[in-house]
RNA sequence: CGAGAAGUAGCACAAUUUGGUAGUGCACAUGGUUUGGGACCAUGGGGUUGCAGGUUCAAAUCCUGUCUUCUCGACCA
């Protein structure tokens, strides 16, 4: 794929390219649910990977899964306001059961804070039922006016943690754990670097204390939330009447977070990595991490490949074989824009030399290795594809961030160069509006650990805060 | 919900300007020849041209209405 440097051509190209892998990769179809994907089993099969890992990261740190109702009485969503204001324009309503209109009208979940207080309440009495750290694989629905597959659907798979905790120090804990647990996911099995921030005033959660987001830069320079983890306070908990006795004996609010990823980072994973000629999927989430393509169909061809097939199964390689008539051509290129980290070629050529070809899907090099050394070197060729590939995103992504000290020279950037820029903001909504309405680029994380000695990029006065500024998806 | 564009086979499109037998490529099915970078030949299946109405001897084509989809905004993981 083209360098992207021109921000006017920008949109359109890769948003075609997007859409075109996709399909092309049998990632996803179309579905006559209208708003709705429909997952095929290759693209599933990418998120099954993301969830048995994450599912283990959630173990290790204590937590423990469980299934709540997909419907939400209007009332019980009602009575958190500022939660159900920011959800309302986006929430699916259920209005009949069978042929009965229901007296109250049911929301399709678009997130279950208010099912987990609800539950919550009954089962928090003491210190001792604390804390609770339950998690939930489901899908909701927001109802989205545009959608682009992965990126924003009606229907989505995700992951929402949602915790309890006694105190606020042990809640905060908790939210900075899971963004970390994240951040560590994405770099260590995604290749995706990932900056991690809180978020201003405007851009949080509804109803939450404090949000904290995973900001990813795409191929094109836009930025993609890749997940988020929230601090609620008790917020939350006082609404809805959730105390426990402490160890004193005296009634205490506990405090909440919660936290989740979805199907977008599937998303993320081919706008961070794909080429031109389709996807690359990092090895380490990689559902088929050897595609073994057949040449010709010899009876040499047909035992080579059950020979290597028993050695990658003995080694733990998930693999697949396509030894369909299609012509190798044919065959070569559909393994590319599948993205298969890694394709061993069997052909009666290399055969005869006790050979075989191993090609790596990120930089296309082709590797001849003698038969009986491939499992080695597919081990060794795996973990190096993994650390190019983030040590790429991460290079590509650093040199398009940029810093901007004044509003002349944030013009100059936002209107020419695609990618994030760093500035520093008064705190002013304002000034994140005007930014906002100007250039269409919302405030996309606060940096934490850097000076700040120039004033607000926006008004002139004095900063009080830096930021990343971005495009989103 | 505001602004623009488009709806023809599973997909991508042509035929619309100038009304006259609804076509091409890909995909699919069968048979054969092939196979180291998206093979070829032959045969075949698949359409109330988004929907409704109007004009006409005749409508994919012209008119009116309507629905849907896409792009750009707004909203959002």
């Amino acid at each position: 794929m083209s360098e992207i440097k021109d921000i006017t051509k920008r949109d359109v190209d890769f948003a075609k390219w997007y859409t075109d892998v996709v399909t092309k990769a049998n990632l996803v179809d179309y579905s006559s649910v209208k708003g709705s994907m429909i997952i095929c089993p290759y693209g599933y099969a990418i998120w099954e990977e993301m969830q048995k890992v994450l599912d283990r990261m959630f173990k290790e740190t204590g937590h423990e899964n469980v299934q709540m109702p997909l419907f939400i009485p209007e009332s019980l969503l009602n009575i958190e306001k500022e939660h159900v204001e920011g959800f309302a324009p986006e929430v699916a309503w259920v209005t009949y059961g069978g042929k009965e209109k229901l007296d109250e009208r049911l929301c399709v979940r678009p997130t279950s804070e208010v099912l987990f207080c609800d539950y919550y309440k009954k089962v928090i009495k003491s210190y001792r039922d604390l804390p609770k750290l339950y998690n939930q694989w489901c899908t909701i629905v927001r109802w989205e006016k545009t959608t682009r597959p992965f990126l924003r659907s009606r229907e989505f798979l995700w992951q929402e943690g949602h915790t309890m905790h006694a105190t606020a120090e042990e809640a905060i804990n908790e939210t900075l754990q899971m963004l970390h647990l994240y951040e560590k996911f994405q770099r260590e099995y995604l290749a995706i670097p990932v900056i991690v921030g809180k978020k201003t005033e405007k851009e949080k959660f509804a109803g939450a204390e404090a949000t904290y987001s995973l900001e990813a830069m795409m191929y094109d320079g836009v930025a993609l939330q890749n997940g988020t983890s929230h601090y609620f306070g008790n917020h939350f908990a006082k609404t809805f009447g959730i105390e426990f006795l402490n160890k004193d004996n005296k009634l205490e609010t506990p405090y909440q977070t919660s936290w989740g990823v979805t199907t977008r980072m599937i998303g993320a994973l081919i706008m961070v990595h794909g080429d031109d000629r389709g996807l690359v999927i990092p090895p380490k989430i990689a559902p088929i991490k050897v595609i073994v393509i057949s040449i010709g169909d010899s009876e040499l061809v047909t035992k080579e490949v059950e020979v290597l097939t028993n050695s990658l199964k003995e080694n733990n390689l998930s693999y697949k074989v396509d030894n369909s008539n299609k012509t190798p051509g044919f065959k070569f290129a559909d393994a590319e824009v599948k993205g298969y980290p890694v394709r061993i070629e069997i052909g009666p050529r290399d055969l005869e030399e006790g050979m075989l070809t191993i090609v790596r899907r990120d930089t296309l090099e082709k590797i001849r290795c003698p038969k009986d050394e491939v499992i080695s070197k597919l081990n060794n060729i795996l973990e190096v594809m993994q650390q190019d590939m983030y040590d790429k995103a991460l290079k590509r992504r650093d040199s398009m961030i940029y810093e901007a000290k004044d509003y002349s020279e944030f013009t100059r950037i936002a209107q020419t160069k695609p990618g994030f820029i760093k500035a520093n903001w008064c705190g002013d909504i304002a000034c994140e509006n005007k930014i906002k309405d100007d250039f269409s680029m919302k405030s996309r994380c606060l940096i934490e650990d850097e000076e700040i000695n120039t004033p607000c990029v926006c008004c002139g006065k004095p900063a009080k805060y830096r930021l990343y500024f971005g495009k989103q998806y």
